[in-house]
DNA sequence: CGCGGTATTGAATCAAGTCAAACTTCGTGG
DNA sequence: CCACGAAGTTTGACTTGATTCAATACCGCG
């Protein structure tokens, strides 16, 4: 397909963007989904895959030949719903993995799109599974990697159901800190890499509705907001909403405590 | 149908509930689940629990020590919001793998509770992943379980997100149709074995939303319904609200056949 | 028989969606 | 570098689908 596009436009200071086995545990990307992978013995063939903004990491129905780990930068898999427009399904960072369908031996599920330039490791699928029969380890994070996916699935299917939206919008908020802070990254600053479409597609309310809440919430003075810029001024207050507690009312005038 | 093996009850004396490896081709319950897990060649133990009505298989937090598939009866999985009351997150019936929490060594992450007389195959873990690192098809199998469980959720997140009332209990009644076409069993006349508000809360409605959706689709005459008895009459026109064309308006005014 | 859990139905309310318009930002190419 | 158009965002007025509250009916069961 489309190998070309992103593939190995690789930085000029690494000409390696292949490897073998063992990476350096400061490379941190794969840490999180497969914490024993650098420990794998035998080698482990991979390749770094660059996409740019707006390129696709795979389609629906097209066939799956790797896994991938994403080592930095926002994608977004989404799925087309029968009515035609989309439905985000996740915005996968650093850290996570994506394609195991491939696993299964299943055509790609689900759209893999970059909301900015990205890179991930591609890790190919026998490779891989030959690695799993070898090392309990491994096969032992894939486990508990479903196991957390499943998790955060069952929580995305809380908050679609029996969610206000004004919950909604703030869960998601503080889960974006939540991973930044993991990155390293400031847990109260940071920058929307999606449009308010897309969080409305995600959170399964309209744009409008999107815009309307971020506006009351700065309004209302817990967060400040300009465009994709986000900032969090009363993350306890934000914290309340997630709960469910609509508004403590007129939460903190005064009180930055 | 619940052949005699289920008449078995489970006095900690009788030993005839425990097997080693391969069940007959006829116990299709690992058939849908685990295809594979019928030519496991080495002895893998098991054990069947019963369930009444009502029990619980087990509850989010307990020390998970097993995979269970499901023989007979039909379960509901369920997570207690941080508001307290429950949300349903699926209806595991016959051949639905359980529990896979325990592969990652973590701890149950949901309730379990059986809707009516039930009973499942019980894995002990570490069997099966003794049987996994020896069997590749095995691991395929888990695989493709993963696989199809997220799939199901992502269309669940689908139903949930961005979806009216009426298209959601349509695509539930289809989808419970074909689970029952699946075992054999009528796809058009079948027993609901949940109540209204687990109806509501798997779908992310209220109870009466859900009764006044069942009443709305009888007088249409696209179904019969009485409590939890169900018909559908017209499962095309059932297939075309769940494909969002509302009402193709007035559809068979006078077919009652 | 009457009781408790379950289901249906109605009326009023409200949250979120829809439609629409104005405005800002961003990227592209002149 | 600026201008332009496309895309993204905000905001308003209005509509509506679904919830809420509440009353009643029903089934199964002891």
């Amino acid at each position: 397909m489309n190998m070309q596009t992103a593939l190995r436009s690789v930085p000029p200071t690494s000409p390696m963007v292949r490897g073998a086995a063992r990476l350096e545990a400061s490379d941190s990307c794969q840490q999180i989904a497969l914490p024993s992978f650098a420990a794998v013995e035998s080698a482990m063939p991979w390749t770094a895959r660059r996409l740019r903004r707006g390129a696709y990491l795979y389609r629906a129905g097209m066939p799956s030949t790797a896994l991938y780990v994403v080592r930095f930068g926002c994608l977004k898999s989404s799925l087309a719903a029968d009515d035609g427009d989309e439905r985000v399904l996740d915005f996968p960072m650093r850290g996570d993995l994506l394609g195991a369908d491939a696993l299964a031996g299943q055509p790609c599920a689900t759209d893999v799109q970059a909301l900015e330039d990205s890179e991930v490791l591609v890790l190919p699928v026998s490779d891989f599974e030959s690695a799993c029969s070898r090392t309990p380890g491994l096969r032992q994070d894939l486990y508990r990697h479903f196991g957390t996916t499943l998790r955060k699935e069952r929580e995305h299917l809380m908050r679609l159901g029996g969610m206000r939206a004004g919950q909604r919008l703030a869960r998601f908020l503080l889960e974006l800190s939540d991973r930044f802070a993991a990155f390293g990254y400031s847990p109260r600053v940071f920058n929307l890499r999606m449009s308010r479409a897309e969080i409305g597609s995600y959170l399964g309310l309209t744009l409008e509705s999107v815009s309307r809440l971020f506006s009351r919430l700065k309004d209302d003075g817990l967060i400040r907001v300009d465009l994709r810029k986000i900032e969090l001024l009363e993350v306890a207050a934000l914290r309340a909403i997630a709960a469910g507690h609509e508004l403590p009312h007129e939460v903190a005038s005064g009180a930055v405590a």
